[in-house]
DNA sequence: CGTCTATATTGACAGATGTCGATGCCTGGT
DNA sequence: ACCAGGCATCGACATCTGTCAATATAGACG
């Protein structure tokens, strides 16, 4: 592909290196890279799982438990989960039989930090 | 309508009130109302205007700049600004024959502040 | 080895989304 | 009064997205 240049670092990454928004322009590469990240996050049920595994004790949370927090069927919490991770936002661990996702702190960091005015 | 009931306060109010992600599990009623703030902004295009009228000179930008900065028709910019507009990102005044767009800031500040993790 | 349980993958489908061309609506100037 | 230009709205279209039922995979435990 002709874009496969850039690959090399992750969106998380991306986020984490640029000035806030309101500070100059985005250059299009970089809204390229971010908004996939926030288009992940755009999702009530994806924001719940982000803020489930997020404040789940020990900073990660199973995949058997988010399926019960939720009225949907369990391909559809796959799913938005296998979204949140390819995004970087989410990491996967398996143990055993069960799989145990844990939020990446430095995703939110980042995209808040980009977001919101930095006040240095 | 049927949901007429919460839109008494703005999605950035509902933004501003509510505490992190990583602090407790977020109520489906509250993910229902930020997530179409992110989904408003996970897009390159809004993305870059966001940016673009957040960092332009005195915090306003005219539409007829805005549309020179894309290669997109000058209906999907305004398609475009009227979403960001209806999320409560964007604030319009019509001045003359020129329409003014201004970034809300407590909608980004607040945004922000939501996702990122409030270090106590 | 077979079976059960926990997740992931696939295929299908309705609805949402981004884009454009055509058109309408104001506003200012002639 | 008319015209020209800036911006919004409409209608149409291809693509993307969220959801489910069915099926596959992979460990654990007899």
């Amino acid at each position: 592909m002709s874009n496969s240049v850039a690959l090399s670092l992750t969106p998380v990454q991306a986020v984490a290196c640029c000035s806030p928004l309101s500070r100059e322009p985005l250059s299009e590469a970089a809204a390229e890279q971010i908004a996939p990240l926030l288009k992940a996050l755009a999702d009530p049920v994806r924001l719940r799982l982000m803020s489930l595994v997020a404040s789940h004790e020990g900073g990660e949370a199973c995949v058997c438990d988010l399926n019960d927090a939720f009225e949907l069927s369990q391909p559809t919490i796959s799913h938005h989960l296998k979204v949140l991770h390819d995004a970087g936002l989410l990491e996967r661990e398996k143990r055993g039989v069960w799989v145990y996702y844990r939020a990446s702190g430095d995703a939110l960091t980042g995209l808040a930090g980009l977001i919101g005015t930095a006040a240095p």
